[in-house]
DNA sequence: AATAAACCTCAAGTACACTTGAGAGCGAAT
DNA sequence: ATTCGCTCTCAAGTGTACTTGAGGTTTATT
């Protein structure tokens, strides 16, 4: 029984990291460059990571498969508190921020897709009268053009 | 009472196909460039476009905000008959491609959002055994990296 | 100490869907 | 005939999310 009676198991390298959250080194950089993940430096200014750097990226990617940008991903990352590591409810309330998200694009298309049948084959593609082309409509795009993947 | 008694409504330039159809001028030229459109050109060169030009825009449109990409737009519309005008049902077999590609994606982004509140506050988040993680799971993303908006 | 694998930075390239700008020609009205 | 707005082509720029490559350094192992 000692000072280091449970250790801090050994930080990570980028390569390691790459290895065991499944994304490129270049993807970690550009990670960093962006904000969305951190690292403190080697005497040799080697990246050095700690362990919630894998939930950190694996959440980045869940978050990806849901359609959120990095930009927006990053924003939502930086509520997470700096001091302590993350616990499950800080997890937990990332998670509930983007379900409200895909919730609503979830709603989204499929007003879209009952839109479709009545719509695309009659003479009603107007950008003023149509539900599927107005595009500040009920269904509620963010603005002109198409924004399927529009953040919350 | 002559040859034109029912004349066929003056041909379109590129600014009045812009101004009805709500999209700019140069994506009309990408448009066309990228095979989603034709014209033909008078003496001097400018392009003319006949009525259903309108009708295929407003399609690409719709196609656009279902997260189709152009080039598959291209492609299904490349289906349509040249020789006549498309007429409803040409129309409607095209909205039919498209909202099976929508369902699927409406099932694949209901089941994302539902393993979501199960996974992403505990510690599942192992590519290997999360579904929200593995890339290759019965959610069915066709490979590797996220592919939200796959075409059909 | 030497070697190889891993790491560093910075610039440039890729794909998608366009937009912007330059320099020049076309078309309708006066 | 002139003028002004519309149109032409082609090149380059925008934003997102990265990857690739060059040239050089660090770390781990022998």
């Amino acid at each position: 029984m000692g000072h280091d009676a449970r250790r801090p198991r050994r930080e990570l390298s980028v390569g390691e990291v790459a290895r065991r959250s499944g994304v490129a080194v270049s993807a970690l950089h550009f990670y960093e460059a962006k904000g969305l993940i951190t690292s403190h430096r080697t005497g040799g200014n080697q990246r050095r990571y700690g362990r919630d750097v894998l939930r950190r990226v694996a959440v980045i990617k869940v978050a990806q498969r849901l359609g959120v940008p990095l930009a927006t991903i990053r924003d939502a990352l930086k509520t997470l508190p700096e001091a302590r590591t993350p616990n499950a409810a800080d997890w937990r309330k990332l998670s509930e921020h983007w379900r409200a998200d895909l919730d609503a694009r979830i709603r989204k298309l499929t007003q879209l897709r009952d839109s479709l049948d009545e719509c695309i084959g009659c003479g009603c593609l107007s950008v003023e009268t149509c539900p599927l082309r107005n595009p500040y409509d009920e269904l509620g795009e963010a603005g002109p053009g198409p924004h399927l993947l529009d953040p919350g």
